[in-house]
DNA sequence: TGACCGGTTGACTGACCAGTCAATCTGTCC
DNA sequence: GGACAGATTGACTGGTCAGTCAACCGGTCA
């Protein structure tokens, strides 16, 4: 029973990373032990740095696996021939069911990275930055096109829509906000319906209209 | 030359708690040393711990003393007579101007409680809670004025509203968006714009009111 | 004068924990 | 078989630092 070239039966290396996912979300960071992931991830002590070089280097790997497919998901929702409102619409909805699919890891990437801007958000603020600069592009090029007002710069209309997005998850992390799949939902279409409202140039006065339904260009 | 009963010329439960906000500013709540903290006070190392019980309790001094003062001005706030825009404007400026004042402080504040929801924020976690009610009453009493549209719920808009806030302070802490007294004010109205554009039920087309003019019932 | 007391000092201790390393295990190839 | 390599083990070390404590200082009051 030869197994391909070199590949354990299981990965001890991805053992690890999701053990530290689970620890970190539990008990932080700062907080936790390096023996406390290898605890859980049933594995001996030194295996962890067998792998890893540090304790830092296990948030750092799993924040930058994650945050590259965002930024990816958000260059190609830019890419898309749609109206500025669904492509935030779509970003929203990525990051939504990024936690849906993996809270834990979520809570740690914003917990621990993204919100922790002194320690973590400091080295990856390059990264961060870079997710803002995607989400600001869409709202230039939207302002170019008349269909968002202009008085706004688009890194701060930025900010404001990742602040609010994030607060939202941060909400749900912290039992603030009700969870669930009608929550989820709902709050996808909240989210767009409240910054938008507020970015878009004031024409209609028709109830909030479905996501995916309205046609600008 | 008797003074003031037991009144030291200078405070230094006070020189301790200014220092520490300097040093947590500069270096992190948990990557200084208590030590740092009294270097920078120019006082004695044992010093602090005749004053405060340990490092966390310091911290947790800085917090309430400030946050307490948040939540009076949006009690306060809510109490006056004054359309529901302006009262999220009068929340906004208050912040705003808590940082211009005191920048060192509110990034303390932000970073290592309110954004650390894992470690500090759990503690106070009921006291940051009590800002987002209080927000949202605001809100609540808006929707049944039919001033704001109810199809989004009060505790939603709170954390939207807050978490663009304090996207956008993080902003400047961490030099993502220009500073200076014209992007303070500019800040207020653009926030209080962007948010409330979405939750304000749409009537008018004319291009952004003065703060401090519309009047509303 | 001298007793008292709160404020102040800084050397010291005890615990904790990230990271090291020598030994052991497991599988592969000749 | 046996030699080699990479995976795996966990006891140990070295440094760090929060918190303690005994001594000291200076003002007050009887």
């Amino acid at each position: 029973m030869a197994r391909a070239n070199a590949e354990p039966a299981v990965d001890k290396r991805r053992l690890i990373l999701d053990a530290a996912v689970r620890v970190f979300a539990r008990q932080g960071f700062h907080t936790c032990r390096v023996s406390d992931i290898a605890d859980e991830a049933g594995v001996a002590y030194g295996l962890v740095y067998h792998y890893f070089d540090s304790k830092d280097q296990i948030l750092d790997t799993l924040f930058l696996e994650r945050w590259d497919i965002l930024l990816r998901a958000i260059q190609q929702v830019d890419a898309e021939e749609i109206p500025p409102r669904e492509k935030l619409y779509a970003i929203t909805s990525f990051i939504v069911d990024s936690y849906r699919h993996d809270p834990e890891l979520m809570k740690v990437i914003i917990v621990e990275v993204t919100r922790a801007a002194n320690t973590f958000g400091r080295t990856h603020l390059a990264h961060i930055r870079e997710a803002y600069h995607g989400i600001a592009a869409i709202v230039e090029r939207a302002q170019r096109a008349g269909t968002f007002r202009a008085d706004i710069t688009p890194e701060f209309a930025a900010l404001a829509f990742y602040g609010a997005v994030e607060q939202v998850l941060t909400g749900w992390i912290f039992a603030l906000l009700p969870t669930g799949e009608r929550e989820y939902e709902q709050a996808k279409t909240h989210i767009v319906e409240t910054i938008c409202g507020g970015l878009d140039r004031v024409v209609s006065d028709a109830p909030a209209p479905s996501p995916t339904a309205g046609r600008a260009d």
